[in-house]
DNA sequence: CTCATTATATACCGATAAGTATGGAATGAA
DNA sequence: TTCATTCCATACTTATCGGTATATAATGAG
């Protein structure tokens, strides 16, 4: 049993799975998990509609792989970010990381995440869930990293990582607000410069 | 002309439309504006459909007339908060202001402007330039009072009004971000002290 | 009373949503 | 070649969307 698709019988598909993943990443960036219809997805996905029922299983399974797809292409400044030496250094990859990704020109403004969680919730209660649930986790592997920070001296008295963990990733989702509502590159690198010059500590 | 309702003839509507606008308020503030559907505003007003349109005009309108109702009632610390005597006392009022509005028990979380904004836009463009620009007479409100703040010293040097107006409204909005996603009071009046221990000036 | 006027109640409209049934076309296996 | 298998194309389903037509009920004016 279990053949893993060593030989491909039948009629070969006529399009690129993964380059269809990227383009409905595209319209769910732009439009949100509501807002993107599978019309809208087929067309630029290139594809038909049960072409990708058959590929993807449905509407919020997609969601689910160009979530995926985000996250280890567009969010992978993340990962080294937390490799930075100090709790600053750290910040201000993250910050100039988010900058980076939210003012391509050739993507779409404002931060996925952030999109799918505070939109209209109406049946799509498991999508909100889903992206709160992985918000959690990176979450939580800052506030890891500002404890290490704290404990070599990163962080003056007084400054919690607790509190700085969830202080910055304030600032990143006021970002994306921001991002989403049509700030200017100029204004989001400001505000990076304007949050690190206040970064107490090192 | 325009008899100014002095009397009224015809059958006389049965219900507050007042009372039923706050409650239109409600379902927009959790849904967003396309997640509100009529079914859902007529149920929670306790009206009928066609007495909505025949009030409020349509969704839209009943959506301006709501933001107003937003603006006026939800809003109007922001009003006090400038007249707070310093920049950091502006701040901090805005902040706390934010701060019970969003964590109010009896009403949603999180701001109906953020979420009426970054929430997928799709016929409702028009929708979404309202709230900005409604947001955009508020930031110049805010920057205003830092200029003025700046010329009295409450600004140090390096640190501009137009970049200490943009930062205050990101982090407001990346904390109505947070409430959206469930954020615990603790957690965002941490945040509210965090921000306050990290401004510049007095 | 009669009648114009305004509100409510029910049922409906066309458009669009997500998802699927069905038939034909293209492949590998036999 | 024959056939099971897989994919694509068209057309369809049911449900819901925002908005409305129509009939009836309740008021003030005369």
């Amino acid at each position: 049993m279990e053949q893993v698709a060593t030989t491909s019988r039948g009629r070969p598909r006529e399009f690129d799975p993964a380059q269809a993943l990227a383009a409905a990443l595209q319209v769910f960036w732009r439009r949100g998990y509501e807002g993107a219809s599978i019309s809208e997805l087929t067309e630029a996905m290139g594809i038909t509609r049960p072409s990708l029922y058959a590929c993807f299983g449905n509407k919020e399974s997609l969601f689910r792989q160009a979530l995926d797809l985000y996250e280890t292409e567009k969010l992978c400044y993340v990962k080294t970010a937390l490799e930075a030496p100090t709790a600053r250094g750290v910040a201000e990859r993250l910050l100039r990381g988010s900058l980076a990704m939210q003012c391509s020109d050739s993507e779409p403004q404002g931060c996925l995440g952030v999109i799918s969680t505070v939109a209209g919730v109406t049946e799509a209660d498991c999508i909100r869930d889903e992206v709160l649930k992985r918000r959690a986790s990176s979450n939580a592997a800052l506030l890891a990293r500002f404890v290490q920070a704290k404990e070599e001296g990163d962080l003056p008295d007084g400054i919690e990582p607790e509190a700085m963990s969830c202080y910055l990733s304030t600032v990143m989702q006021g970002m994306a607000v921001q991002a989403s509502g049509g700030a200017s590159r100029e204004t989001l690198e400001r505000l990076v410069q304007t949050t690190l010059a206040m970064w107490p500590g090192r």
